[in-house]
DNA sequence: TTAGATGCAAATGGTTTGCATGCGT
DNA sequence: ACGCATGCAAACCATTTGCATCTAA
């Protein structure tokens, strides 16, 4: 069983994923993870779904993912995409990255790292974890908490 | 004279300004901080530079700015406002701020240095430089450099 | 059956652009 | 006078919303 992670509950209710839930999740897990994290296992859900986690760590836009869905012949509108990502995000399934202010990336990685972002081309990648970066949390100031560190290593293509 | 410091020449032609040229730079330098970096020193920049630039480190969207310059009588048109907010950028003046990718942040502090975001109340606060955070860089990917770091960490209010 | 999900198209909001007019040098 | 700067309004683009129609449970 994939899904046999502890599960903690949320505030809102639903359960949260972790990324070793979503580990090389198969096609026909996306159903139980659906139903792990309290959605729906719509049509549209499951495609997206699966083009989302079947492969690997992704950094995709809404429209990047309403391109690929297309292709795949998976009638979503983008409305739907957007609906669905937002919910992915709010169970932890995906995680928003902000990067350049245009548009916003999600990240099928929901564990805590950092990216590296390619000024010019657009492109997201992670830094890998063994590279250990922030090494002592600022203080924050009264009366509030730290609830995520993000850190974005712009990157430039060295002159060849 | 307030412009003293070591100027770079960069690879634009125009001079990079440092921080240490804009501390508690006052009305009357605006005009030479302008010419200092190649920009023609208009009615509307003088203004918005010294709304910028008066009184220490700001964190302004274009919107706030607008508003700030209208409740001063400066008449300036939106467009005029972007215009200016991006030539300050290139020029070293400013600094962009991507935290959430709805608006876009401009500090005045271009120097070196990472943010508290408040989530809910989109309001970002430099991190005291005290506060070490990145201790050893990532190695980019071949062919890659590094042209700069951002640490943004998100704070939330703790229950009372 | 029924609450929740989807699709479409219109609305939104921040940002950019084209072009005629203005202003700094 | 020349050329960059400004203002206005329209254009843009990613994202959101309202509402009628579907569909999973």
């Amino acid at each position: 069983m994939v899904f046999s992670g502890a599960v903690e509950p949320s505030a809102g209710g639903a359960a949260k994923a972790t990324r070793a839930d979503l580990n090389g999740c198969p096609w026909h897990d996306v159903k139980a993870m659906l139903r792990q994290v309290g959605l729906r296992p719509t049509r549209q859900r499951m495609a997206l779904g699966w083009i989302l986690f079947a492969r690997g760590d992704r950094h995709v836009t809404a429209e990047q993912l309403y391109e690929e869905a297309s292709k795949a012949k998976v009638p979503v509108s983008l409305a739907t995409i957007y609906n669905t990502l937002h919910q992915f995000t709010e169970v932890g399934l995906l995680r928003q990255v902000a990067v350049d202010g245009s548009r916003t990336y999600f990240d099928t990685n929901a564990s805590d790292h950092h990216h590296f972002f390619v000024v010019g081309e657009n492109a997201l990648v992670d830094i890998p974890r063994t590279e250990v970066i922030v090494d002592k949390l600022p203080t924050p100031p009264d009366g509030y908490k730290i609830v995520r560190v993000d850190v974005v290593v712009r990157l430039q293509r060295t002159a060849e």
